[in-house]
DNA sequence: TGACTTATTTGGAACGTTCCAAATAAATAG
DNA sequence: CTATTTATTTGGAACGTTCCAAATAAGTCA
C-alpha cells in the first residue's frame, strides 16, 4: 500500500476517464468540462497523487524542467548568499526550482556540478564562474539551446548573457569621494590581478585618480588574495611604500577588513589615521567598527535581475546574449574619515 | 544538427552495439568486454552524449534520483549559509545534487518549495523547518519512503530524523563562565518562546543559574524577536528591572549584537560595565568590536552530519529515525568581560 | 430527420532509459 | 565432436507522462 507510487492511470481509473482526460485537466486545460475535472481533481486528492515531472518532462522534449542551476564560489560569502536568495525568490515565484553549488573557486568542481546539472536537465543556469574559468566551458550548453547567464564576474569572448555591476562607476566615485576628504596619497589594494572584475576596478580607480589630476603611482597597487587575510598582508606593503598613502580603496569588503585589521596591528585607527573605503557592501560593512564606507552592488538585486533575464531567455526560447552591467552606489560611512564628525561630501549615497 | 538530443540508441548504431550494451557501460556493469567499453566511451565522447537522468530515474522506480532537497529559513543569515555549504559538499561528493529553497520562514513558501520538490522526484530531504511547522507536514514524505532530516530545530513528535545542537548545555556553560567572574543577576534575552529551541536554550539557562546556587527569576527573562533588533528591545527592558542585571546570555548572536547596540545607546560599553554572551559563533562573532564570547555550534559541521545522516538512509532503503544533538563549545572572547586582560575562566573553550 | 458544428473525450504512440529473459559466441570438458 | 559452462550481447517490455489524430456526445440548422 505503501509501496506503489500513484499514478495518472490510476486517477483515471478511479474517476471513470481515460489518462489523456487526466493529463488534460493536470495542464488546466480548458478542453475539459468543468465538472470532470472537479472529479478528477478530487480524486487526485483521494488518492494523494504527486505529479511525475521527470516522466514528463520526458515526453515534452524542450527544456521545460522548470529547473535552473545555480553555481556560485563561496556561499558563506554573504556577497554569494545575498544573491542566491535573489535568484531564489524570482525562480520560486515563477514556479521553477534551483539546484544550488558551490564551486569554492574550484575549476573542477565547477565542471562537475555543471555537468550533473545538465545531466538532470537544467532549463538555463545561473553562474558566478570560478576564477580562471575558461569561456569555451559554456559553450556546449548553449550550443544546446540551454540558456546562461554569467553573474558578477564576466566571461569575455564567451556569447552568453551577463549582468555585473558597475566596477569602474563605483571605484571612481570611492577615490573622489577620498579626494574629496582631501586625500592625495590613495592606495589600491587586494584582488588578484587576473579577473576581470579586477582590471574593471583597477580602471576605476585609475580613472578617478586621473580625473583628480592625480598621478596613477603603481607602487600604491598592491593586489593580494580577496580576503580579510588578503588585506592585512596588502597593508602591510602599502605602509612601507616610501612616501606612504593616506587612504586606501579595497577591492573588496574582505580586504578593508583585513585592512582595518592591519591597521589596528599597528596602532592606527582606521577611518581616523588612515581612511579605508571597501567594495561590495556586504551586511557586516554596516555593523563592523568603524562601520565600513563602501561601494554597494546589492547582490541581491543581481541575483533578482540576473534570474530574470534567464526566464526571459527560458521563455523566448532563444537566447539573445544580453549584457547589463547594475548601477552601484557609494555608501559612506565612518571608515573613510567622514564619519558623523564631518559629513562633507557625501558622495552620491 | 544542434536540435536533436543524443540518445542511447545513437551511441548504440554508431558503435554497432545494441541500446543494452550502451545502458551497460554507461552503469559500469563488469559484464561488458573492455573492447566494446572503450569504443563504446569513445563514441559517447565524440557525439558529444550527455546522460538523461530523467529517463533512467523513470525506469527505475525507487528514490535513485540522486537529488536531494534542501530547505533552509533564511539563507541570508550566515548560520544557515554555512550550514548549505555543509550540506552541499558531502552531497556534492557522493554525487548527489541539490535543490536549495529559502522560506523566510514562511510555512506556505515551505510547503510550496516541498512539494515542487517532491514533483521533481527527491531522494531525501533535509530541513530546517520555519517556525510553528507542523509535525504532520512530511508524514507524506515519509509514506512515500523519502528519507527527512530535520536541523537545527526538531520537531517533536514529527517521527523523522533530527540533528540538533545541545542548546542546554551550551547555554548552561555560558551562564556557569559568567557566574565564574562574579556576575550574580544574569539575563536571559532574546528569542520567540514558542519554539523547541527557545525551551532547550533557556532549560539550559536555569539550569545553569540552579547549578550555582543563584536563583532563577522569571524578570530576567526577556523575550523578543531573534533579532538584531529584538536585542535592543530587550536590552532596554532588563536595564529597567528593579535589580538591574549585570550579564546576559543571548538567544543567539543576533539577539547579542543588539544588545551591545543598545547598551552603547546608553553609554555601555559591552564586555566592560556590562557581559554579553551569544550563541551561534556566526562569524561576524569574531570580527565585531568587541569580539562576541558565544557559543559555538558549527553549522557547517551539521549540514556535513546531516547529509550523511540522509544519505545513510537513502541508500539503506529504509529510514529509522534516529536524533543526535552535536556538542557545542563556549568560545570566550571579549564580550564577556574576560577578554584578554582576565582570561580567568576561559570556560571548555 | 439528417447533415453539420462544436464541445469533450480517448486510445495509442512516443520520450530515453533500465531491466529481464533469452540468445549468441567462445571456451572448456568429456 | 557434442555437451556444458562462461562470457558477452541483445531484443522487447516497462516506467509515467504528453501529444496527436480520431472518436464520441451534444447541439444547431434547414
Amino acid at each position: 500500500m505503501t509501496k506503489a507510487r500513484v499514478t495518472v492511470i490510476d486517477i483515471a481509473k478511479a474517476a471513470n476517464v481515460s489518462k489523456s482526460t487526466v493529463s488534460l485537466v493536470l495542464q488546466g486545460s480548458s478542453l475539459v468540462n468543468e465538472a470532470t475535472r472537479a472529479k478528477v481533481s478530487a480524486v487526485m486528492r483521494e488518492l494523494g497523487y504527486v505529479y511525475n515531472r521527470g516522466a514528463a518532462n520526458l515526453r515534452q522534449a524542450g527544456s521545460k524542467s522548470r529547473i535552473i542551476g545555480v553555481v556560485v564560489n563561496d556561499l558563506t560569502n554573504s556577497f554569494f548568499a545575498e544573491l542566491a536568495v535573489g535568484v531564489d525568490v524570482v525562480v520560486q515565484s515563477a514556479g521553477f526550482v534551483q539546484f544550488l553549488s558551490n564551486t569554492g573557486e574550484s575549476i573542477d568542481r565547477q565542471r562537475e556540478v555543471v555537468a550533473s546539472m545538465r545531466e538532470h536537465g537544467i532549463s538555463g543556469l545561473i553562474v558566478s564562474p570560478a576564477r580562471a574559468t575558461d569561456a569555451a566551458d559554456f559553450k556546449p550548453l548553449v550550443a544546446a539551446g540551454i540558456p546562461v547567464v554569467v553573474v558578477v564576474r564576466n566571461l569575455p569572448g564567451a556569447k552568453v548573457s551577463s549582468i555585473v555591476s558597475d566596477n569602474r562607476a563605483g571605484m571612481m566615485s570611492a577615490v573622489q569621494h577620498l579626494v574629496g576628504l582631501g586625500h592625495k596619497r590613495i592606495a589600491f589594494l587586494g584582488g588578484f590581478p587576473d579577473t576581470a572584475v579586477f582590471d574593471d576596478r583597477l580602471a576605476g580607480y585609475r580613472s578617478g585618480m586621473e580625473a583628480a589630476g592625480l598621478s596613477y603611482d603603481e607602487a600604491l597597487v598592491i593586489s593580494s588574495a580577496p580576503s580579510r587575510a588578503g588585506g592585512v598582508e596588502a597593508i602591510g606593503k602599502a605602509i612601507a611604500v616610501g612616501d606612504r598613502p593616506t587612504a586606501a580603496v579595497c577591492f573588496n569588503d574582505a580586504v578593508a577588513f583585513g585592512v582595518c585589521d592591519g591597521l589596528r596591528a599597528r596602532r592606527l585607527e582606521p577611518g581616523a589615521d588612515f581612511a579605508v573605503v571597501g567594495f561590495d557592501d556586504v551586511i557586516e560593512a554596516q555593523a563592523a567598527v568603524p562601520a565600513l564606507t563602501t561601494v554597494s552592488v546589492d547582490p541581491q538585486g543581481i541575483g533578482r535581475r540576473g534570474a530574470q533575464m534567464l526566464l526571459k531567455q527560458i521563455n523566448a526560447g532563444k537566447a539573445e546574449a544580453e549584457t547589463v552591467t547594475t548601477a552601484v552606489r557609494l555608501v559612506v560611512r565612518e571608515s573613510c574619515g567622514a564619519g558623523k564628525a564631518a559629513p562633507a561630501r557625501a558622495g552620491r549615497a
